[in-house]
DNA sequence: CGCCGTATTGAAGTCTTTCAACGGACGTGG
DNA sequence: CCACGTCCGTTGAAAGACTTCAATACGGCG
């Protein structure tokens, strides 16, 4: 269990849909703090409770959700291995997260984290950047979810998980999906119907096989980058393109 | 002149889409710095270019948005007087900032923004506060655009978009809408059409009144917020019952 | 006063959802 | 070790919401 939680703990992420970035000095914070350990559907914290702490994922998957008032459901993010849970709250949380597996932390308080932050120059950075790694995360989110359809939705979900497990040393293109189709489904904006379809549909052109319930091969991951419609984000020709291409309608 | 910027400047906002809150500290930071000014759809600057600069808002709106490689376009928020712009940048920007209408800014430069905010204890907890209302701003659009039907759509943003005009010191109902309808069709993940259609129904049902092309005044306010599908807003009893209600679908 | 860009309205089409039934995997218990 | 039940995922068909295409109307500005 400890050599396992070792290897987990070096791994680092970027890019990921909430926040993790590479291995950071952030973590340091966390090292001398005890595990905690959470079984799958087990709740972390309630959207709405005083937030009390920071975490630190060691190992497993988080989903960070909200849900509205008449019980629709919405997954902001996944977390991961290396991920940190909590930086860019208020004095409440503004979400829950709940175990998808069995998962361990690490826990800080927010007091303690808030006045090392304070007296480390190189930890404001740190925390810093994580904030804005988070936020553009977001705004990535917000694009998948104002313009992209259900196809490109699936592919660019897969493509960042992708991406993820590589970073994470994996060897074959294989990417775990660790949630069940429900949270997929919730994260994309899009019903279990849906996703399952457009599998299925990915698995027919070639893209991808299946792999068990809870993970997918990736064959042919360039035609994957293009479904998934991001192009090479916002290359410079685009930008003196732009004023003349004012015109283009939405969607 | 002057004047009408300084009652601009005692504005403040709260709730709104990107970051907007009350007066704080932080203004202080902009105090001494000269404004300049930006004509209708003039750039502020360009998603990609390096992040130099923090800016305050001293009158006008700003959009801010991104492009997708095929010319789709995003907005992810509009900012408004007393909203500062840029705090949750990385060495880049993550999107453009393009004036609505006549816009009046101060400009700080990141160099001078992260010293001041380094060696003050008082600046520190207002920008963080800031980031994090950011945070929940975007989450509370990913919950729009993931689950919200076109109605429940128009009547959020209405909403706080009304909020804003009330805190701003409105004294009628009347919501100002700077924006063309594609910018809010942009900002709402539907088509003008759509928008337009909808705000036509709006108008059936007795919620609001077309003043102008540029404004609209909510005649029902209580119904208006109904119609925007955030209830209460998670209370407690939910919160217990929730557990059960882990069956219901998506959206 | 007339023009041009923006907004509205209508009709058809498309993608996703909804409703419904089936299939398969996993875990428990015999 | 197999049987069975349950949960999750898949597939099909119909319905619905929004988009798309197209034409018309409004409103500000020269």
């Amino acid at each position: 269990m400890f050599a396992q939680a070792a290897t987990t703990k070096s791994a680092f992420a970027r890019q990921a849909p909430v926040s993790s970035q590479r291995r950071d000095c952030l973590h340091t914070l966390f090292a001398k703090q005890p595990v905690e350990h959470l079984s799958a559907a087990q709740i972390l914290f309630f959207q709405g409770d005083a937030a009390a702490s920071i975490f630190e994922i060691v190992q497993g998957t988080l989903r960070i959700m909200r849900i509205l008032p008449d019980g629709r459901r919405v997954i902001t993010g996944f977390l991961h291995a290396g991920d940190i849970l909590g930086i860019s709250f208020k004095s409440q949380y503004i979400y829950s997260a709940e175990a998808i597996n069995d998962v361990v932390i690490r826990r800080l308080s927010r007091k303690a984290f808030e006045k090392e932050v304070a007296s480390s120059d190189e930890l404001r950075p740190a925390v810093f950047k994580r904030m804005s790694d988070e936020m553009a995360a977001a705004q990535d989110q917000m694009v998948l979810l104002s313009t992209k359809n259900a196809e490109e939705r699936l592919c660019s979900f897969l493509l960042v998980e992708l991406q993820r497990a590589l970073r994470m040393g994996a060897r074959e293109a294989v990417v775990p999906l660790p949630m069940t189709r429900l949270d997929i489904a919730d994260y994309l904006g899009l019903t279990i119907e849906t996703v399952s379809r457009t599998m299925t549909k990915l698995a027919n052109k070639g893209v991808l096989a299946a792999s068990g319930r809870h993970a997918v091969k990736i064959l042919r991951r360039t035609l994957l980058a293009q479904l998934a419609g991001d192009g090479d984000e916002w290359d410079e020709d685009r930008r003196s393109a732009y004023g003349s291409a004012e015109e283009r309608r939405a969607h």
